[in-house]
Parts: C-alpha cells; sequence; structure tokens
DNA sequence: ACTGTGACCATCG
DNA sequence: GCGATGGCCACAG
C-alpha cells in the first residue's frame, strides 16, 4: 500500500519552515512522474480551513499567483518576515529546500 | 472520444 | 521584464 500524491505533497509542504518558499515546479520535481501543473491543482483543493502552508508555493519565477485576487498569499508572506517586492516578487536566497552555488 | 479550463513552465520576441 | 505561444496533464461537461 502506498500513499496517495496529495498525501505525498502534503508532507512536503509541512516541512517548509516559515519564512522560506518554494516553487510548484520544484515540489513536482521531488514527487516522481508529478508534473507542476498536478501540483498546483492539488493545492488548489485544500480545504479552506487547511494548517498546510499553501501560501509558501510560488511559480517558478518566485511571484505569487495572486489568484482570484485576493492579496492573502502575499499578506501571509509579508507576516512570516518575507520580503515581497511591488510585482509580487520573492528573495531567492529564501527558497526551500537550499539552492547551492 | 473531444473540448475547454487552470494557484504551471520554458522559450521567444 | 513583459506578454504571447505551445506544451503539459488532470478533470468536468
Amino acid at each position: 500500500m502506498e500513499i496517495s500524491v496529495q498525501e505525498q505533497l502534503w508532507l512536503l509542504l509541512s516541512q517548509i519552515p516559515e519564512g522560506r518558499f518554494t516553487t510548484y515546479g520544484r515540489l513536482a520535481a521531488m514527487l516522481p512522474g508529478v508534473h507542476a501543473r498536478q501540483v498546483a491543482r492539488i493545492l488548489s483543493q485544500l480545504p479552506e480551513g487547511t494548517q498546510l502552508p499553501w501560501h509558501r508555493v510560488v511559480n517558478s519565477q518566485f511571484k505569487v499567483s495572486d489568484f482570484h485576487g485576493s492579496g492573502e498569499q502575499s499578506e501571509r508572506l509579508r507576516t512570516e518576515g518575507l520580503l515581497v517586492s511591488a510585482s509580487g516578487r520573492l528573495p531567492k536566497d529564501k527558497v526551500w529546500p537550499d539552492s547551492v552555488l
């Protein structure tokens, strides 16, 4: 018996520390056979009251998607101490996991 | 099976 | 840096 893709995603998500973020593509790359679009879809279906840090996931350009116009994602990120630029971009040195140069 | 849609991505101008 | 384009994949109608 193997756990479902979305459960694996939930596990990964729960491990992103406060004040850091990752991307759909990075998460997808950690789950064999999963495409970024599938990650996005799963996140879009999280229940409203969830404790999982869905807001710590942005697109490949490190920008918040700001779906359905609510700036909630940016708000949450700023609350955690992340600097969100005017264009919605996040600092690349706060990506999770660490990208070593 | 076919079509349209979407919290994406890489590439190009 | 931006918008358009094609590719991708799961899902609803």
